[in-house]
DNA sequence: GTCTGTGAATTGACTTGGTTAAGAAATTTG
DNA sequence: CAAATTTCTTAACCAAGTCAATTCACAGAC
């Protein structure tokens, strides 16, 4: 598919993941406020409106490497084997997710992983980037459920994006924090699989179904 | 409490209500990006560093306005007369707040409200800065949940807390599509209610409880 | 292999958001 | 009214992002 690719689109290629990776070695060397764009450009030899034409904020020198999640949700349910629901198939994709360690779950616990999650949330122009990440994530969530639900309320597909994508956010808040706080993936593995389910609970039978009323 | 104010308190009131004012007249004119700070400060008649004295961003000059609705339902569940639960208490302040044709609720059709609507929503920073407060909210409420639900996971009221502030979220802004298309409050009222009870019985039963299973 | 056309990179200047320091103005207190 | 303090202004500055004109380098034709 990309294997005939003159020798000026691989140079563009270079260029774009020579500026990427200068930028983060920089920030996650002296924080993302410390480090201008001028800096950045001149490490990776090229001009500001150059590397402006590769990456059109600053912040997405770092947030172009989760960009691809924003259809992840939509796809596990466009995609999803027949006779299975649309949430059952996005809690078992969020276990795969906790079994294989993907970093989007929260536990993960590599070095290199960690101290690019710090940098991320560390730094409020990054968050906000990624929480616009969620929002289209949700959109297209809302999208395919809207399809895939078969409600009599068209509401009720874009209700539940809105959630799954919360909680997902939050699972993955609350295992980085576990990570953060010392522990090893192995070792957290078993409660984040136990509140992943707790939390597909909540959303397949509500508050009324996990919790006590009071 | 705030009668015995001296001169130099009051002076600083209304010279912050000119600075916003003045800079919300001049975005709904002509838009957020087309009118610079400088701009805004001297229609004002004060100087570009008091007014970043008075709003730290641009973007404050405009959502300063709903800034305390981070704390609103963290208060509703925590200043809940005895005996109603958590959920119940939010439910009803969202019909209170429909009935009472809140903005933030998306029921309200007064033009200003509208005009005002659309420049922030239509303005990707100040969407940015509004969902910086929508997470604050949520943050409260898990706070004060994770008190009042004495469920056997404490990751329950954050949990809740997300589905509860993104429910609310879309409640609103299918609302104010509903508004946009030119209906007018009053005749969706009956819609919204309706969808909200329906947004809420999803918190309480869950999926399982309004859809059926495909 | 050289020429030529085209897309990309550079340079330099510019706009805007936001900050800082020093001094001027105005309000409070005595 | 005078002294002390807070606030405002002026002017300069920094960093993100954009733009126009020019230069560079690869690609294809000969």
């Amino acid at each position: 598919m990309n294997a005939p690719m003159g020798l000026r689109e691989r140079k563009k290629q270079r260029t774009r993941e020579t500026i990427s990776d200068t930028a983060i070695t920089l920030f996650l060397e002296h924080g993302f406020d410390q480090v201008s764009v001028v800096d950045i450009a001149a490490v990776a030899e090229v001009s500001k409106p150059t590397l402006f034409k590769y990456f059109p904020t600053k912040e997405d020198l770092v947030v172009h490497r989760f960009a691809d999640h924003q259809t992840v949700a939509s796809s596990v349910v466009a995609e999803r084997p027949p006779g299975v629901s649309a949430i059952d198939a996005l809690h078992q994709h969020f276990l795969d997710g906790l079994a294989a360690r993907d970093p989007i779950t929260g536990l993960n616990d590599d070095e290199d992983v960690l101290a690019f999650h710090h940098l991320v949330y560390s730094t409020p122009s990054l968050v906000a980037r990624v929480s616009k990440y969620l929002a289209q994530a949700e959109d297209a969530l809302a999208e395919t459920l809207a399809g895939a639900l078969d409600s009599d309320r068209e509401i009720t597909a874009a209700l539940l994006a809105g959630q799954v994508i919360a909680t997902e956010r939050i699972l993955a808040s609350v295992n980085w924090r576990r990570i953060v706080a010392g522990r090893s993936a192995d070792e957290v593995h078993p409660e984040a699989v136990a509140d992943a389910d707790h939390a597909y609970a909540l959303l397949r039978h509500g508050l009324a179904g996990v919790a006590p009323r009071k």
